[in-house]
DNA sequence: TTAAGTTGGTATAACGTTATACCTTACGTC
DNA sequence: GACGTAAGGTATAACGTTATACCAACTTAA
């Protein structure tokens, strides 16, 4: 009760040779059901917890799965995260999360300390200037890997992802479809591949339709961010009727500025946000967006790592999952709009 | 390149023994200058990362620190984990995170799993009906560990939470001093200690002041819930003109359903929330709520644990932060009230 | 010239498991 | 009564580090 407890403590007081306890605790190898049970109550009544680096140690392998991830205080992650941990936890596998801020330093530290303590795989969202030195590291480690959202540049490496550009066009479509043609992006900073997809999906419909050049503008992906770009985007172009955005937050954070500078969202300035987080449904008015099922992409990405454990000598796979239009209350034709026609 | 190296592999390239490699990789012992280069070099060459299992059991140290929370989703808790996940780091450790969604039974699961990997200590927020063997489990093996917001009934453990009875207090006098006169307590589901704390500091205000019977009103802690709470509440009790909540998520859902019933948020019902979350200040309209910096709260909260591993002998601390009132445009006087006076 | 450091290293035994090979004993079979 | 085999267990060597004790070769001091 008062000393941390040994498998050979166990083994003394059962009676037991160290293997046999061993076998007791893993259930394999032929013993008798009363050892069985006498071995199984000692350990109990002492509190018995193996000792996973040893255990790992000897048998080369471990239960547990690391994932590094950008910004655990964003929704969307965090629901993917919940996904992931659901489906790890079924298998046997526990998911231990470390925030890593998108930073390719700290993210090779990060990385670095999973090979350590030995994780039996690894899913990541790569920073944005993840230099190939890290990509050697995890070859060289051989570490099941599997990439989320961001792509590697190597393409030995798993990866599940959306249909980024697909999604744009989509919405830009819509948008289209319904009378607009000064159409805006809205959100995301720097030349992420994800962003770079997302704002070409809208560039060729935006070119398809002849609607003239692209105008994206920068932002944060949090709702005061969202709130002060709308407020800068509307002052430099007041022409734009609609915005398509890179995510639920800034475009909640969007439709937040209009409304105090007065204007409608939906009626004065179409929105379309990116991801259906909770609060997309709830916003005043309800957010249009391109709903992606957090929960389900994290399952998925646990499912890859689990089936690359399992079958380490597979193709890498590339999943790319579709993401949806819900129509709610930010897109409605324009004020000025005739009916609505191409062209 | 291709297969992972040990320190044996290391060495041998280098020129040295084992002994002196693990020595220049950790800085410890009298190298000369020339053969300590020489070992870093191959060691980098190598992309050598030391076996943290093997080392951690050597040296009987850890530095990775395990955080056990009940919703990684919930934005407060995600910002008390980036908080926490900072100041380990600048202290040299490292934080994981697992989601463990208030069940007792997975809850032991995974502090098992804690146990197993040997972490240097742990954070923890304990499942509301966490049975005393879960207790003993951690005092045998003696694992450094701080509950979080939910104080463990037991005294030897440290706790970090807050003083939710002084602060739900606050939240009450405020709304009786500008004169709401029936003023209920919306949020939180099971009789938990940190809501009964709140409860407690609510109904003791409406004693004091002669303000009727505490009506108490369970929600889950996110904004549809507390929308949906808020429609029945009303429906139960007409007569309420202001409402004390648990957390944000329920007092932003609750100004939600408000505005939907056609009323006005601050006007006809007053509001305080708890937390102050990100939305709290750009919701419409704007949260009158208890503020508490979760971030710093997670600074703490590492920062206890980080001393307590340190100092293994120190009594065991209780660190109550308080809540700081932020008035904004959810509370305001009750339309019918005459000048606010007590009593 | 010798005793007493100092410098720069090495050999070896742990840490707590698990995999493997091996050893009894009992029992049935021809 | 010799032999095969099954059941139930044990002894022992890894796994990759680090702590400890030790050693050889110089340097310095008296």
């Amino acid at each position: 009760m008062s000393v941390k407890p040994k498998l050979e403590t166990v083994a003394k007081e059962a009676g037991v040779s160290v293997a046999t306890a061993s076998q007791v605790m893993r259930g394999t190898g032929r013993i008798s059901e009363k050892t069985r049970k006498r071995v199984l109550q000692t350990a109990k009544r002492l509190n018995y917890v193996p000792d996973g680096r040893a255990a790992s140690m000897r048998s080369g392998e471990s239960r547990e799965i690391g994932f590094a991830i950008h910004q655990i205080a964003n929704p969307f992650n965090a629901e993917v995260i919940s996904g992931a941990s659901d489906l790890l936890e079924s298998e046997g596998y526990l998911l231990s999360v470390l925030d890593a801020r998108d930073d390719a330093v700290r993210q090779r530290q990060q990385l670095e300390a999973f090979i350590r303590s030995s994780r039996a795989g690894l899913l990541w969202v790569p920073a944005q200037d993840t230099p190939r030195t890290t990509y050697d590291l995890l070859a060289t480690h051989s570490l099941p890997t599997v990439t989320f959202l961001r792509r590697a540049n190597v393409d030995s490496i798993d990866h599940v992802g959306i249909q980024n550009a697909a999604a744009t066009a989509t919405a830009t479509e819509h948008l289209a479809d319904i009378g607009h043609r000064h159409i805006a992006f809205l959100g995301g900073t720097a030349q992420v591949e994800v962003r770079n997809e997302r704002i070409e999906g809208y560039a060729r419909v935006l070119a398809e339709r002849g609607l003239g050049a692209p105008i994206v503008w920068d932002s944060e992906d949090d709702k005061p961010s969202g709130m002060q770009a709308m407020i800068d985007l509307r002052a430099a172009h007041p022409e734009i009727t609609a915005i398509v955005c890179n995510g639920d937050m800034v475009a909640i954070g969007a439709s937040l500025a209009l409304i105090r500078m007065g204007l409608e969202p939906g009626k004065d300035v179409s929105i379309v946000g990116f991801d259906d987080i909770q609060d997309a449904a709830i916003a005043t008015p309800p957010l249009t967006t391109m709903a992606i099922s957090p929960y389900d992409l994290g399952r998925k990405l646990a499912r890859v790592v689990v089936d690359r454990i399992k079958e380490p000598d597979m193709p890498a796979a590339l999943s790319l999952v579709p993401a949806r239009l819900v129509v709610r209350g930010t897109t409605v034709p324009p004020r000025e709009a005739t009916a609505p026609h191409p062209e």
